[in-house]
DNA sequence: GTCGCTTCCTTTTTT
DNA sequence: AGGAAGCGAC
């Protein structure tokens, strides 16, 4: 038996082996860019499986991102299949799924629905009521972090957020109205699954006995909740292995704590140390160019990272005039190596913030040259999305006063601030469910919006009822289907109902005037919503008509943002990528353009200290995506707030070793 | 309560 | 430059 060493086994180099092998203490990787750290974690699952008789079940893998997800588990069922039945989701995810089986311990509506930060945002400002956007959004950020490290509002430590006593009020306010809603934020799928472990400790013996096997990706970018949430599911008699990158370390704005690898051998004792530091991805003047930059950074680990792909060509630093040449620069770029035989699939842009794509858009537009654009869309947060999210959201939980203060009045219908007041007020005084209180009040509001409220009811329960309680029933579905034809109102055009949850999503936007509100501004404006629409309808037609199916697509709209996107595919797979440096993380492409080099934009204006080592940090993830060549835009002038300025190469440029760089352009005076 | 014009603000990065 | 909030007129 040991003598045969499986195929799947003898692809990977001495250290990789070594991690795929290891068991027993728990095990820390140190994996450098491009070191096949997939490879890894994929084959180690497999492994798992196939030689150590671990059940799937047992395994829990953890990664960054649902696109990373998704990713691993397909590598893991190509070695064996039995890998689709291990555990594979992002922290979020997990807690979210956690949260869904015990939300009889959890202060949480049965369906509940996860507010992200433009919800958090509403939410607190019926709170905050007299308080400017800025100062909401600034104390949402702070409810936020506090979550990320798993403080309440009456934590001791939250003085290192906020000392004010005001700051502990507002926390607690939105708490306790966030909880009489019923729904979850961001922070609360981490902080809740930790809060209810530790006061059940049956439960927790559960987990820690489920799980035999806990691996965690990109571990450099876990929060300290996350942290506290491994320790309350990890049993010391289970196998437990993180993998991560100091020097990739570039969300610490959203509670991320790097201190979390450093400090993970002390917090597990015993813990083992394999680094991977041989490098397949980039030739050897592009990881040099990115090393030397990250170089200058004091607080890492340090780690030599080889390139055993050979020299390559040289990275390229473009010293351009504007934004517009920048999009011409790279627009050439593109069309020259397709010219000669290449993909426009091998090219990536990328970007600081997601508002510079636009000249990129535009310039790759007039030339015909396809294009994806990478998380920047937003698509569930577009206002049309948003509007009939909020529908369907109340269709699960009624008692979500954030989609019902957005969309009672959208269009409108007669219904103003003095109706909305009396509804929210005597749902307060009740159980909170808006709409039922709206049903039974409705006759005590003025007649306009007396009217308003019941063609939104009727839009609200005829679309109610196109869900089966349980089990198909499609004499329901043409019923509704059928009524939802009668009522556009001489709309020649509509949208179109497909499978599943499609028909309900396409009765309420119909039905609540959404779809003729969201035409009349499309004509106006030339714009795509009611186009987004049906892509959100489309989106829908994959889930069942029932009220669990439409919480799980709630849940996967808000969670798993990548979904948007993927409907492009299809239709012509050779594009180029369009996408911000953050997002970039466990990607690859033969070619990147890294855009916008300068002072002030990257790094960022006001960078100095751990948050200028993370903009490092972020240009060396960027650059390392890079496989076969590697460019670099840095403009003259960059047009900002509708002014245009002088703008100054970045003092990254100035870092990259210069045997590792060829430029082009004429350099601004004093760059050497 | 709604519509249209003016002013003011925007740009980090995301699960 | 472009979009959203705010203000005044119907």
């Amino acid at each position: 038996m040991y003598d045969i060493i499986s195929p799947y086994l003898q692809i990977l180099n001495p250290e990789q082996k070594q991690a795929v092998l290891h068991t027993g203490n728990p095990l820390l990787i140190l994996a450098g860019a491009g070191s096949g750290k997939t490879r890894v974690i994929t084959t180690k699952i497999a492994y798992l499986i196939r030689e150590c008789n671990v059940p799937p079940r047992a395994i829990l893998a953890v990664t960054f991102t649902n696109r990373a997800a998704q990713e691993m588990a397909e590598r893991a069922c190509l070695i064996d299949e039995r890998a689709a039945g291990a555990m594979l989701r992002t922290f979020h995810s997990f807690g979210a799924w956690f949260l869904r089986r015990h939300t009889q311990f959890a202060p949480l509506s049965e369906r509940f629905v996860i507010y992200n930060e433009d919800d958090q945002a509403a939410l607190l400002a019926t709170i905050m009521t007299n308080a400017s956007k800025e100062e909401v959004k600034g104390v949402v950020h702070k409810i936020a972090r506090a979550k990320d490290y798993c403080m309440g509002p009456d934590h001791p430590d939250l003085d290192a957020i906020d000392r004010s006593e005001e700051f502990r009020r507002l926390y607690r306010r939105y708490e306790d109205k966030l909880r009489r809603i019923g729904n979850a934020d961001f922070g609360d799928l981490i902080k809740m699954p930790v809060d209810i472990l530790r006061e059940n400790p049956d439960m927790a013996d559960g987990f820690r006995s489920r799980f035999e096997v806990i691996l965690i990706d990109e571990y450099q970018d876990t929060n300290i909740a996350q942290f506290e949430l491994l320790k309350a599911i990890y049993d010391p008699a289970s196998y437990l292995c993180v993998v991560g990158d100091d020097d990739q370390s570039i969300y610490h704005f959203r509670g991320a704590e790097v201190r979390n690898i450093l400090e993970f051998p002390s917090q597990f004792p015993e813990t083992e140390i394999i680094k991977l530091e041989r490098n397949y991805r980039s030739t050897a003047y592009i990881l040099k160019a990115a090393s030397s930059v990250v170089a200058h950074n004091k607080s890492r680990l340090g780690k030599n990272l080889y390139a055993e792909r050979g020299e390559g060509s040289l990275p390229v630093l473009a010293f351009l005039p504007n934004q517009q040449e920048e999009a011409n620069f790279c627009a050439e770029l593109v069309k020259r190596s397709y010219e000669e035989g290449g993909c426009y699939a091998d090219w990536a842009i990328l970007y600081r913030t997601n508002a510079q794509s636009l000249h990129f858009e535009n310039e790759f537009s007039r030339r015909n040259i396809p294009y994806r654009l990478v998380g920047s869309l937003r698509f569930y947060e577009r206002e049309e999305i948003k509007d009939a999210l909020s529908l369907l959201s109340l269709l699960v939980n009624p008692r979500d006063e954030v989609a019902f203060r957005r969309i009672i009045n959208k269009p409108s219908r007669g219904i103003g601030a003095v109706s909305l007041k009396k509804i929210v007020v005597e749902a307060a005084a009740q159980d909170g469910n808006l709409i039922a209180v709206s049903r039974q009040i409705r006759e005590k509001l003025s007649a306009k919006a007396q009217a308003g409220i019941s063609l939104f009811l009727a839009a609200l329960d005829r679309s109610f009822s196109t869900l089966d309680k349980d089990g198909a029933s499609t004499m329901v579905s043409q019923l509704a289907d059928q009524a939802i034809k009668h009522s556009t109102y001489g709309i020649e055009q509509g949208i179109i109902a497909g499978e599943g949850l499609s028909l309900c999503a396409v009765s309420l936007i119909m039905l609540s005037g959404l779809f003729t509100y969201h035409k009349s501004q499309d004509e106006v404006s030339g714009t795509q919503r009611v186009a987004n629409l049906q892509e959100l309808a489309n989106a829908m037609s994959l889930y069942p008509a029932t009220l669990n199916g439409l919480a799980e697509f709630l849940e996967n709209a808000e969670i798993d943002r990548s979904r948007g996107e993927q409907n492009d595919d299809e239709e012509s797979p050779d594009r180029v990528t369009f996408i911000t440096l953050h997002n970039t993380k466990g990607q690859e492409f033969k070619k990147v353009v890294i855009t916008g080099v300068e002072q002030g934009l990257f790094p960022r204006e006001s960078k100095f200290g751990e948050a200028l080592e993370e903009e490092r940090r972020l240009f060396y993830v960027g650059a390392t995506r890079a496989k076969d060549e590697l460019y670099l835009t840095s403009c003259a002038e960059r047009r900002l707030y509708g002014w245009t300025m002088d703008v100054y190469p970045s003092i990254f440029l100035r870092e990259i070793d210069k045997t590792a760089l060829r430029i082009i352009g004429r350099a601004p005076k004093g760059f050497k």
